[in-house]
RNA sequence: GCCAGCGUAGCUCAGGGGUAGAGCAGCGGUUUCGUAAACCGCCGGUCGAUGGUUCGAAUCCAUUCGCUGGCUCCA
């Protein structure tokens, strides 16, 4: 039985079981969706949590009355009436093009309906009802709000529970939840919601990425650069940002009578550099990269840990090329994308390519020779990619690539976009070797996105245990007593000499309390050293994984580390 | 921003009109320990903020800030 028609027909059950609580109940839409279904309602009060229980009490009766699914076909006439006392299903209805409109009903509850749904209510085995929300009627703010319920439904209770415990997982690798208990960032209230405070462990795993990122970009021909995090007004209108992007932008700050805004973008800055003096089809291509902090508004209901803030890094980067270059520039830029995700650890990704929305810039012309680009790029690196029609930006065409973390969950990750726009409004031009002035192609990329988000991403992925490259503590020495600090000493500064990040737990405790402490802190390896590793210059390794390995020579365990960071392997190895 | 829920010690949480509680963490001791929690003691909160109701508010009401789940949007 498909899972959707089983979460589609739960959805019906539950409206019923709304109605009868709510004879009044003005009925949205309830669709399943990937996860499981929901349905919105218009209802003389407020529904919470107390209600979830009640509803689904009501939905077990209908489900071991076990009524059977009819379907009705009727003319859009008949169909109006059948719900005259139904606003939203009245939009529904004249919006359907045929003149036959499908309707299902069970017990007491009808409604308009394409289906197709299970034979009766009691096909429906497991079900649980998830949260209540607010939903805009069809998601435009300037309608009616609705409440929604949201559920879920299996073929099966242990399908279900299944489910209910991927959830509790997802719960533990949690960013927010592990940023804290790990230790690595906060947003504290009195700072401002949506800043985001980095601590020293959280500030070590970006420094390491940024490090990464810095050498790969220098070794593929890219220049990094630094821009102010301010600018006049003046340069925020003609970019067009003012007029086009203010909801986001911050009000502007008064400096010596002059308008100054916080940056919400790199790019202005980094065309300006490109115009300070006249550019030869010779130095081209231009790759400038920059790790630029941008503020953007974002309100305040959607920020979210890491992953929605209204401070963040970019890993910015703008490439000043010949239209005949483009091509050749997307596809390292692919290959570099690539290589970062892989190199993190993500194997899964989807990648799109987004075409021509309905407002844009440029002309026709320039779209579909760029979309063209983009699509021979993606075919030369051999990468599969999906169609998604009308959904660039309105400056230019792009490759979004979105990669899932280990329990599934999709992240926006690199993206490619190419610019009608800017170079136009800021004339950014070259000279050819005709000696005359051609326009520019530029491409804004990034390929992490993010450093609060990619941060946030990895998290979740690893669950908090960073593979031993990133961790910002590798190794934590225990010494089984007092007489053996001076032993873990030496091989701190030992493996400190060599970055390898060291620490020595020498707080008061016992053995067993400093390996709980380790372990909860997912340091990678352990050292147990006491009289036995002492006399011999060996080590005692227990890794994160509980694995164990005694008395071996403290020169191979070196060895093993070092080799595990360099290769940034993501399996632990002693 | 809108809808709903939640804010009690650094953290996790109990209490729910009558003098603020626990565990962990921290601090001071004792213990010197062999692969996931040694023992004893101490410190710690104007119960998110402001206003109101009340003899009395952490508890009830209003406003506000923050967080959570959605809607919308996006790096």
């Amino acid at each position: 039985m498909n899972i959707d028609t089983i979460r589609h027909s739960a959805a019906h059950v539950m409206a019923e079981a709304v109605l009868s609580l709510f004879p009044n109940a003005k009925f949205g839409i309830g669709p399943s969706i990937s996860n499981g279904f929901y349905y919105d309602f218009e209802l003389p009060r407020s529904l919470t949590t107390d209600d979830i229980p009640i509803i689904t009490d009501k939905m077990n009766e209908i489900i071991n009355k076990d009524l059977p699914f009819k379907k009705e076909e009727v003319n859009k006439e008949n169909a109006r009436q059948i719900f005259s006392s139904q606003p939203y299903k009245l939009e529904l209805i004249d919006e359907i093009e045929e003149n036959m409109v499908s309707l299902y009903s069970q017990g007491e509850f009808t409604d308009l309906c394409r289906g197709p749904h299970v034979e009766s209510t009691g096909k429906i085995k497991a079900f649980k009802l998830l949260s209540i929300a607010g939903a805009y009627w069809r998601g435009d703010e300037n309608n009616q709000m609705l409440q929604r319920i949201y559920g879920t439904a299996f073929e099966s209770k242990d399908t279900l529970d299944d489910y209910i415990r991927k959830l509790n997982e997802a719960g533990k690798r949690d960013h927010r939840k592990l940023g804290k208990e790990l230790d690595l960032f906060s947003i504290n209230e009195e700072c401002g919601s949506g800043l985001v405070l980095w601590h020293p462990l959280g500030a070590t795993i970006r420094r390491i990425i940024e490090q990464f990122w810095k050498d790969e970009h220098l070794k593929r021909g890219y220049d990094i650069l630094y821009t102010p995090h301010i600018a006049k007004l003046g340069l925020w209108k003609t970019s067009g940002h003012w007029k086009f992007y203010r909801d986001n932008m911050y009000s502007p700050m008064e400096v010596d009578e002059e308008e100054y805004i916080i940056k919400p973008m790199n790019c202005v800055y980094h065309i300006l550099i490109y115009k300070t003096r006249l550019r030869s089809y010779r130095e081209l291509p231009l790759r400038w990269a920059e790790l630029g902090t941008v503020y953007r508004y974002e309100r305040s209901g959607v920020l979210h840990g890491l992953s929605r803030v209204r401070g963040f890094t970019q890993d910015d980067a703008h490439i000043f090329c010949r239209f005949e270059q483009l091509e050749d520039e997307v596809v390292e830029v692919l290959d570099l994308a690539l290589l970062m995700i892989d190199t993190f650890g993500f194997n899964k990704y989807k990648i799109l390519l987004s075409t021509r929305p309905e407002k844009y810039a440029g002309t026709i012309d320039m779209w579909q020779k760029s979309t063209d680009i983009l699509s021979i790029a993606l075919e030369r690196k051999k990468c599969a990619y999906e169609i998604d029609p009308g959904e660039g930006v309105f400056y230019g065409p792009k490759i979004d690539i979105k990669f899932e973390d280990a329990i599934g969950r999709a992240w926006q990750g690199p993206t490619i976009q190419v610019d009608f726009n800017l170079p136009k409004r800021f004339e950014v031009t070259y000279i050819g070797d005709d000696g005359k002035e051609q326009p520019i192609a530029m491409v804004h990329r990034t390929v992490l996105g993010s450093m609060e988000r990619f941060l946030a991403s990895l998290i979740e992925h690893y669950g908090g245990a960073f593979p031993t490259w990133l961790s910002p503590v590798q190794v934590t020495i225990i010494p089984v007593a007092d007489r053996h600090l001076n032993y873990a000493y030496e091989l701190e500064s030992n493996l400190k000499k060599d970055d390898i990040r060291t620490e020595i737990a020498h707080q008061q405790g016992t053995v067993n309390n400093k390996i709980r402490q380790a372990q909860n802190r997912k340091i990678p390896y352990m050292l147990i050293v006491g009289d036995r590793e002492m006399t011999d210059t060996n080590v005692s390794v227990r890794l994160r994984n509980g694995t164990q390995k005694n008395d071996i020579p403290f020169s191979k365990f070196k060895e093993v580390i070092t080799k595990t960071i360099r290769e940034k392997g993501k399996e632990l190895n002693i």
